[in-house]
DNA sequence: CTGAAAGCGCTAACAT
DNA sequence: ATGTTAGCGCTTTCAG
């Protein structure tokens, strides 16, 4: 039988090898590639110099009690003579079909993420799991814009991490298809995937009881994006049932339940939407709110980040707080607890190391699991009962 | 010639091999993996099954003009039927030799990461540069106690960067270690390898001017931390000088050539070095140094996190800055420019996307490249000159 | 436009 | 304690 090339190949033994492949890499048939990217040194290279089999050099990296120390210590001076760098981390990964990262998915500019402390808190959590598992966290670049996934397919990763997204978002799709575990952080709520996030509709029944209790009624609402169309404005009712961020919806939909139950018309109730998640944009929400509404007594805001803004437009129109206006955050961040924001408060930071520790204990699991984090409802001095129609007219 | 079971597995057809392939499957030979890790469709059973080569199924994904539209729609439909969920990342990269994606190390916890607006706004320009290069962010889990370096040869990336290290760390030893490219980012600097970063002497230069011009003499130093080992207090000329962080290093002696040519003995200025850097250690660190010595007139912090503390220290002891006390800063955040910090301004997003778009364009270069970064020096509201023994008796 | 052949560099199971 | 064998799943010339 003839033998193909590589049979004949195989068939030489150690010293024929490494001379044969010496004189192919030096004549010619590596010339395609650049001169500098020298041909690297492989396991194999080496353990044909030092003429010994490529499982004894891989265990001298990978299980040092499998050899004598010796042999282990001639191993990993002749990689140094040689530059060997050690295994290469890609084929390790194929073989063993472990990456050992787990990609993150956000699909927002990254600086929004770096600027958002919310999420920055999640990040650090998630980091820190990540860290303690000894694994990389690969940030995947999607930015909102684009509809290009491929980015998703081409991430070498054990499982992924999904950060508050739309439910339609594209990346998702691809993520999901991915045959790895998947934690969802907030939102979308999918059947049948992980996912951990705080109880928006308890929470923020907890935080409406607290304006309801204290005699407000003429509400207004400043809530982020409801769908992945830029639109900043009045949301109509339709528009808020429809959203296409689930954490926008519920908390919508509870202050609607709590607020109609105490006789409100939730339909003349103004949401002002921003698309932005910024400082500014809230201030221009509210401000946007309150032109058309001045008669609102209290602003309830879907994110801290929001309320800032309220606050900074409430002080440009010389309205005290909360002696004229209330104002409520959500999340509980550092900055808004340091400006005495009434909100609800949520562990971010626990958020993103449970999302990591429970992607990284997945595989011993059947069912998906959802974690539900605690919320506490924080009254800061931004709210308090509004002015009565007597204060109005002869002052408090 | 006896052939062994893969060489004569290798001349069956592709429906006996489908058959062989699935038997197997069936009964037994994977019977140690979990049952629920069906067997993944891969692009050879992909191939198998459609009765076309594995090349064809690859172009089908990855050339699509290799096809014709209507066998590509046969191959991607099959596919989904099959539950392939397209061409494995890990394979691909080893076969391309091309991760997609960029490493990056930091020695310090994430939380600092993600805590000091510096360092995020380096992040920030970094993930922008990968997100317009399609290419992912792979943070590498290395705190800076452990000596696990691991981590680093495990990631399979095309590339790191490296921001702000100690010039003894292992990890960076790790990563140099690896073929890959390399961009440091401020420190350490050395020989050979693609560096980014400001003009620290000649910027420091700048400041320091500044403050001889306001004529202040009697000063203190507020610096970060100067070596791995955890260190908090006054910190002696020589250990300024064996600091193991370049950019410390750099500020520090740019400040001592200064300040010694207009008569001042370097040896008697006090320097306060904070392992920690966050506000509240530098406030602490303000304290240290104006308990020691009170007739400091300028505290010269070598970042404006630590700055901020020392103003907030400052305010503290009922000291009125800029009045009768000056704080300087170091880096032009956000934070700092509102509380208007005179300090040193660098382009801390640029210096992050410069890093990346320099990674990224490595392979066609042959020489190391530096790029180094302007500064500018931002005169802010808490510089002036110091009073003067008349003032301090009789008050301005 | 399609297919055959040849590995990318490594590890794990199973011998010895 | 060390070697043998058999791929992991893919892309890429090169030859039809």
């Amino acid at each position: 039988m003839k033998l193909t090339p590589s049979e004949w190949f195989s068939r030489c033994d150690a010293r024929r090898v490494v001379l044969l492949q010496w004189l192919l890499n030096r004549y010619g048939l590596f010339m395609n590639r650049p001169m500098r990217t020298r041909r690297q040194a492989t396991l194999a290279s080496l353990a044909a110099e030092l003429g010994v089999s490529r499982t004894t050099v891989s265990n001298a990296y990978n299980r040092p009690d499998q050899l004598s120390p010796e042999l282990r210590r001639r191993v990993l001076e002749t990689a140094r003579r040689l530059g060997y760098p050690g295994p290469d981390p890609v084929a390790r990964s194929l073989r063993t079909r472990k990456a050992g990262a787990v990609g993150l998915l956000l699909t927002e500019n990254l600086s929004y993420a770096f600027r958002d402390p919310a999420a920055v808190g999640v990040l650090e959590g998630l980091a820190l799991a990540c860290e303690d598992a000894g694994v990389g966290l690969h940030l995947v670049p999607a930015s909102p814009g684009r509809e290009e996934v491929a980015a998703v397919h081409r991430a070498g990763v054990d499982g992924f991490v999904v950060y508050s997204v739309p439910d339609d978002d594209p990346h998702l799709a691809a993520v999901l298809s991915r045959p790895v575990p998947t934690v969802i952080v907030d939102q979308p709520e999918l059947d049948g995937v992980d996912r951990v996030g705080p109880d928006d509709a308890a929470a923020t029944v907890d935080l409406a009881n607290h304006l309801v209790e204290l005699g407000h009624r003429q509400i207004g609402v400043l809530c982020m994006r409801l769908g992945r169309d830029r639109k900043d404005g009045f949301a109509p009712v339709d528009r808020q049932r429809e959203a296409h961020f689930h954490v926008q919806r519920t908390r919508l939909s509870a202050l609607a339940r709590k607020f109609e139950s105490v006789g409100v018309d939730w339909s003349t109730v103004p949401v002002v939407e921003r698309f932005e998640h910024t400082v500014d944009d809230g201030a221009s929400g509210a401000r946007q709110l309150l032109d058309a509404h001045p008669q609102v007594t209290a602003v309830i805001c879907t994110s801290d980040i929001l309320a800032l803004g309220a606050l900074a437009e409430a002080g440009r129109r010389g309205l005290r707080v909360p002696a004229d206006l209330t104002v409520t955050g959500f999340d509980g961040v550092a900055e808004a607890t340091r400006a005495g924001l009434t909100t609800v408060h949520q562990p971010v930071l626990e958020k993103g190391r449970a999302a990591g520790r429970l992607l990284l204990s997945a595989g011993d699991r059947v069912a998906p699991k959802v974690i539900t984090l605690p919320t506490e409802l924080r009254i800061g001095t931004t709210s308090a009962p509004p002015r009565t129609a007597e204060e109005l007219w002869f002052g408090p």
